[in-house]
DNA sequence: GGGGCTTGCTTGTCGTGGACAAACAAAATT
DNA sequence: AATTTTGTTTGTCCACGACAAGCAAGCCCC
């Protein structure tokens, strides 16, 4: 059952290497050596498309391939053990509340779920239900995916969830007149699938009052550009989780950042693992909390009301 | 500006096209011919990159690369033309009540676009509107994507405030009890990623007061099956936008119904095009509109009373 | 000693052309 | 008319060579 074998289309698709990266990796450094199936066709076990998994991983952190790919595996799963453990070392905190949601999320009590969140919502606010709750649920809930301890049918309805509570959460928000609150246009880049961090994102605009307009995830650049000129947006809002590579993420804001007139910003949030890269260039303004992004609306709300708005 | 070059990558990224097969049919066909630069490497510009979009959607909907690549450009716009005339021919009813709606949505209107919407489901009720009103306005912002007269950030903008009124609109639904009615899952295959269709299946479901869970767009086939077992569903729905091919349709849903015990039925919905194909195979249950499928819940209902689940 | 430059190695992507199996259309057969 | 056979189309795969951008290490000069 665990031992299908896989064509380099699959493998391909499944971990995100290239077809011609996988070939020249067992050129070089003689791994991955699948079988030969039918007419000279490679033919990639489970083992090795797991290997394979945890060397991506490893990649996009920053490894060199001559130091991965070739490493056995319990050698990998130690490299990605230590990684992960820097990364959310900070996040362990609280446990009191959410553990016990957690618990609910793996009895796949759907319903239980949804009305205990709710329910904080209700009494905390949402921005502080989102900071001091969702949102460190939500970094458990990546690190065990991570990890592997996770099925994804389990993070999908872990996202179904908190989407659904935060939408009702926003609808039940008090419409602020537009004032000289920003218009905010939010969402995610063309490789980063992830769509809670930004709807998290959405709530705490939604909660300062901001205009704001979600594009849903995955936004091709050029028309995200487009997008932010014809609805003159004043922040272009992007949410990063560390799925996407930090290289990836680089390029892609840095490329925005070309086409957007200046006087649009650019914020961008999410695993800081994943923008610790990006914050280097002066393209965006970089998030690491919802605190921090509550600041920043208050600030240029003062900015704007010192220096008004061009004609 | 709109005479940018683009990288055998790019335009693979973009058009979903092979890098593989772009090499081959320039080879065979004559077309694509990229301009050569730096060393060696082909450099394609925007008339080309704009006929193989087409090219792309000719060769989804079942026309053979021979006859179609190293067409000129109008003529391709001709046959797309043609194609999608006959697929929307049916749904040019009712203009009276969507025309000013999409007006609204080409205006960027997004507020009033939301509370039309939002006042229409409150009067008529959810399934009322969505047979009526947003899955037929859905088709047209579908068609006039097909046709390049969207911007993509405009089909975002519709899917977003669709997204928002459904959700609200569930939300405000009274809580039946569970009783006999069917736990369904529903998702997205892999390759779809449209949400919206899923969405308004979601909310036929929850109007005939079923037990649903939503795993989101884009569960890959062996996760889905996973979670249909451990969560004792009785119908996993999936969606399916015209956007995907029938060919892949096809393929995904008869490995699904592999890895699926008998007693749990798949039922598909969407696009009539992408499905035909599909309905051959006794795999799924096919729905062509919302009106049936709220008729197959009754009968669900009424079948499992007489043979009630088995232990 | 540290910032900047050169030099050599790593690594992913691209190019060519040949091969082939699955999908398809047309012709031949029952 | 329905099925099987035969030929053609078409996307994907393979091998291996080339190369440029990225990176590390060494070097020099202030």
């Amino acid at each position: 059952m665990t031992n299908a074998l896989h064509t380099i289309a699959e493998v391909a698709q499944d971990t995100g290497i290239q077809k011609d990266t996988l070939r020249v990796w067992e050129r070089r450094y003689g791994f991955p050596v699948p079988q030969r199936g039918d007419g000279d066709e490679r033919s990639y076990d489970d083992e090795q498309l797991a290997r394979l998994r945890l060397i991506k991983r490893l990649l996009d952190a920053g490894m060199r391939a001559g130091q991965v790919v070739s490493k056995p595996l319990d050698e990998l799963n130690e490299l990605v053990q230590s990684k992960a453990q820097t990364a959310v070392a900070d996040v362990i905190t609280a446990n009191a509340v959410i553990d016990p949601l957690l618990a609910l999320l793996f009895q796949h009590a759907r319903k239980r779920l949804h009305d205990s969140l709710m329910v904080h919502v209700q009494t905390m606010g949402l921005s502080q239900a989102i900071e001091g709750i969702i949102s460190p649920m939500a970094a458990r809930v990546g690190e065990r995916w991570m990890r592997g301890e996770l099925a994804i049918y389990e993070e999908h309805l872990f996202t179904a969830v908190v989407q659904s509570v935060l939408l009702q959460g926003m609808a039940q928000l008090p419409l602020q007149g537009a004032g000289e609150a920003p218009k905010v246009l939010l969402t995610t880049l063309n490789n980063e699938p992830h769509a809670l961090g930004l709807l998290m994102a959405e709530c705490m605009f939604a909660q300062m009052g901001c205009d704001r307009i979600s594009l849903g995830p995955k936004t091709p650049v050029p028309d995200l550009a487009a997008a932010a000129r014809v609805m003159h947006a004043d922040i272009v809002a992007l949410s990063f989780s560390s799925h996407s590579s930090p290289k990836e993420a680089h390029a892609a804001i840095t490329q925005l950042r070309e086409q957007l007139p200046d006087h649009i910003a650019i914020w961008a949030g999410g695993s800081t693992a994943t923008l610790r890269l990006v914050s280097g260039g002066k393209a965006a303004t970089v998030f690491g909390s919802a605190r921090e992004l509550l600041g920043a609306i208050t600030q240029w709300r003062a900015a704007r009301q010192v220096a008004p708005a061009q004609p």
